[in-house]
Parts: structure tokens; sequence; C-alpha cells
DNA sequence: AAGCTTGTTGACGTTAACGTCATGTCGTGC
DNA sequence: GCACGACATGACGTTAACGTCAACAAGCTT
């Protein structure tokens, strides 16, 4: 069936670890986190698409500077039960108050990457000039 | 003299943590870190309007994911002897393979806050639904 | 003079996120 | 049947960035 064509595709912890440039340690932490729930085959872990995605997610949740517990609320915001009421509010709640959170960080990223092109245009002229005074 | 104007206001340690939101023992390792280096009165530090400033940019360059490592090199960006081409090369280096992580780091962050929002819209209605199937 | 506040310097504790062994098991090729 | 490679599970080590605590000093205030 359609799960079958979808999820054919399986790596052991090695084999994802070095696609993701992560190492097997890493990935039994995040197990053992909580992060992902990779099946086995008798001791060894399967990991299926699904893995591969959470764990996509969570470097991409490291490279913006969260915490694992932070990503992993972060995570449940997607799987999470959207039928109740409760859950779905709790959810808008985390989603909102999380976006403010990288929102305010978009700003100080745009900040600081002007001030980096500021840097690098005073940088470059300083050669310029340099190169004009004394060509080698 | 200009600089008195400009550095009359001085700050204690806990003045400026709590103006900050940091603690004052934030503040001192940070200066054992070499990232700021206050004056002093007697023992006691004593805060100008400089280290406000490089203080809010190391709290920035937190915000952002770096290490303070990484900030003490940003911060250094500022405030390199600009006269020497080696030293400007390096800026320039430096300067531009941090706007390359920090570029990164932003596609990241459009694409998270994209798919918070997807998530909001969807909790959203969900509500709104609900609200019209059961008004209480 | 005594006490309170606000500061100082060690020194040690703590948490997160793994790295690094040591040791054990399982399937496979020879 | 045995070596080998890939995997497993503890257990302990490590680093960054402070927190916490003890012990002391200086400057008021009453």
């Amino acid at each position: 069936m359609d799960q079958d064509i979808e999820q054919r595709q399986l790596y052991s912890v090695n084999q994802l670890a070095d696609e993701l440039g992560i190492t097997a340690r890493a990935i039994r932490f995040y197990e053992q986190s909580g992060l992902i729930t990779p099946r086995r085959a008798g001791a060894n872990r399967v990991l299926d698409r699904r893995d591969r995605g959470r764990l996509m997610l969570i470097l991409r949740g490291k490279r913006l500077g969260f915490t694992l517990a932070e990503i992993r609320e972060y995570l449940d915001l997607y799987e999470g039960d959207r039928s109740q009421f409760r859950q779905v509010q709790k959810l808008l709640d985390l989603t909102r108050q999380r976006m403010a959170e990288l929102e305010k960080q978009r700003a100080d990223l745009e900040q600081t990457i002007g001030e980096l092109r500021s840097i690098e245009r005073q940088a470059r002229e300083a050669l310029e000039a340099a190169s004009k005074n004394e060509p080698s």
C-alpha cells in the first residue's frame, strides 16, 4: 500500500548520521531525549523518512539557537492532537509565542547583517585605496 | 571636554545588569572572558556608555546563537586596527564568513516562521469552526 | 561602634549536549 | 567456528556559560 511505497527508504543510525552530518551518538541521544522514536529490527534502530524529517527539523532548530527541550515543544506542534479544544488553544499559544521570538530574532539578524555589510564596505574601500597608493 | 559630556553616564555592575536584564555575575564573567574592560573606582567596577554598548552587542550575539568566543571575534571587528593590510584582509574575511552564516540562518528563520504561520492559521480555523458548531 | 548595603574575589556546583571509552551482541564471509 | 564489522548499552568525561556560596572590604547610617 501507500505506506509501503512512501516509507520504503530505511536507514541505519550511521547511514543517516552521515547523510545529515552528525554522529550516531547524537541520534541515539535525540531518541533518549524523546525527540524521535525510531523502530527496531531486533536491537538495531531502523530509521525511516519520518525520522529523517524530524531530525532535519531538529538540526534547523539548533541552528536557530533553540535548546532540545524547546525543539521538542516545536515538534509537538506538528503532531499534537488537533481535535480537542484545549489542545488547539495551547497549540495556538505556543505557536504565537514562538513566532514572536523568531521575529525578534529576525530583527536582530537584519540589523547585524546590515552592520556587517557596512564593515565589509569600509574594509573593501580601505583595501582599494591602499592598492591605488601602493601599486605593487 | 566632549568625552566628559559623552561619558557622564556611569553604572555599577548591578545597575547595568538590572537595566539589561542580566546578572552582575554575568557581567563579571564577560569581563573575565575579555569581552569588556570596565574601569575601576578602587575595587569597584565602573561601567560607562561604551561598556553598555558592548554588552548590548554581546546580548544580541547570544540571541543569534553565537558563543562568547565568536562574539569576541565579532566585537574585535569593530575595533580592530584598520590601518594595516593584513588586519583589514582578515577583517574582510571574517565579516564575509559571518555574513554567510547569518544569511543561512535567515533562510532557516523565514522557513520556520512560514511554517508556524501555517500552523497558526490551521489552529485558528479549527477553533472558529468549533465555535460555529457549538455556540455555547 | 554596629549594622546594613553593595560591592569584591575565589572556589565549587550545575545544565545541556553530546564525545569517548569499555564491553557485549549479532549476522556474515571465509 | 571464528574473525570482523556494525550495532547496542552503560558509564564517565567535557565544554560553555553562568549560578551559588563563603568570606571579606568599603561606605553610609543610626
